[in-house]
DNA sequence: ACCATGTAGTAGCAAAGAGAATATGCTGTG
DNA sequence: CACAGCATATTCTCTTTGCTACTACATGGT
């Protein structure tokens, strides 16, 4: 009885659900490509549903109720349970561990967070911290001077500290 | 009867069969993540005899025999056809449209074409001048100060810019 | 003789993504 | 008022992708 791993689809989806009990289309449409989160990671109307479905088999979210829509079949309201409310919050606090999954998990618990209503400074600052270790593993890295991959790692990890000094800027 | 679209990993595998005839084993080790290549690019084992399979089929990529190995099965010796090669060289020559696809697309074709004895100065140029229209798109979109996602946008296209401009004095 | 190791290729499952299909009520138009 | 189109709400299914594990074969050590 491990916890069971949750992809980032399905994080969103919680995390969504979090803010409210809704269904699966009104949250698809809040991870739509042009909505306010759906920009940060988009998640497409199918995806929506499967990433519910397995919610609710993990135990992190349940069915309460069907209503009737404006048209169509009845939606399926669901809300969070105890124990996925726990596991996002746990998630929302941990800093990406990889450069590359910055612009995605990162920006997408900052989204989540500010929507809440919460300040986003600690997420930013033990993010800030993570990269701070990443920085200085590429110091001592730094062998061989045309070594492509490495020299692209550490123009992004300088990037990804600017950037994240402006946002503390911005939040503070 | 269009073109077929290649994925990256089956650009990879032909990439690496453009160095000469070779089969799917000694592939995969090139595209292994331990490998030069295979540390910008991995691929693994079954997804290169896929990519083979796929190739041949699309006829960039021909089985030419069969040899005995040092040991288990017997090789299938590939080759690439003249179109294949066509397609590799005009992909090869295209810069990466989105920043995103750098570390891998860019990152790749720069790999293969240095150890095709060719100078990547001319896709490293290239890649600069998209680069450049990226920029200023970017500038002129700027409307909200806190629209996180074009912040990063911006702070990685400025990091970027600066890799390329290393690059191309390592290769001056 | 046996077992580990390295070579070479194959099988098959599970997750992820995209498109289309289905069901349903509302609205406008002739 | 019939009926086509449209928006809502969910489901189905196909394809692609990525792994893990397996078969098969030869060599070398104990």
């Amino acid at each position: 009885m491990t916890t069971p791993r949750l992809s980032t689809t399905e994080y969103a989806v919680l995390g969504v659900l979090a803010e409210g009990p809704s269904h699966g289309f009104a949250i698809s449409k809040q991870l739509d490509s042009t909505a306010e989160l759906g920009r940060v990671f988009t998640v497409r109307r199918p995806l929506v549903y499967r990433a519910l479905d397995r919610l609710v088999e993990t135990g992190y979210a349940e069915a309460i109720s069907t209503e009737k829509g404006d048209a169509g079949p009845n939606r399926v309201i669901h809300r969070v349970t105890r124990p996925g409310r726990r596991r996002l919050n746990q998630w929302l606090t941990e800093p990406a561990l990889h450069v590359r999954d910055l612009r995605i998990e990162f920006l997408l618990k900052l989204t989540l967070i500010r929507r809440s209503g919460h300040s986003p400074l600690d997420l930013i600052r033990d993010q800030r911290t993570a990269l701070d270790q990443t920085l200085s593993a590429l110091d001592e890295a730094r062998t061989e001077p045309d070594d492509h991959v490495e020299l692209w790692r550490q123009h992004n990890a300088i990037a990804t500290a600017a950037y994240l000094n402006d946002l503390e800027d911005l939040y503070t």
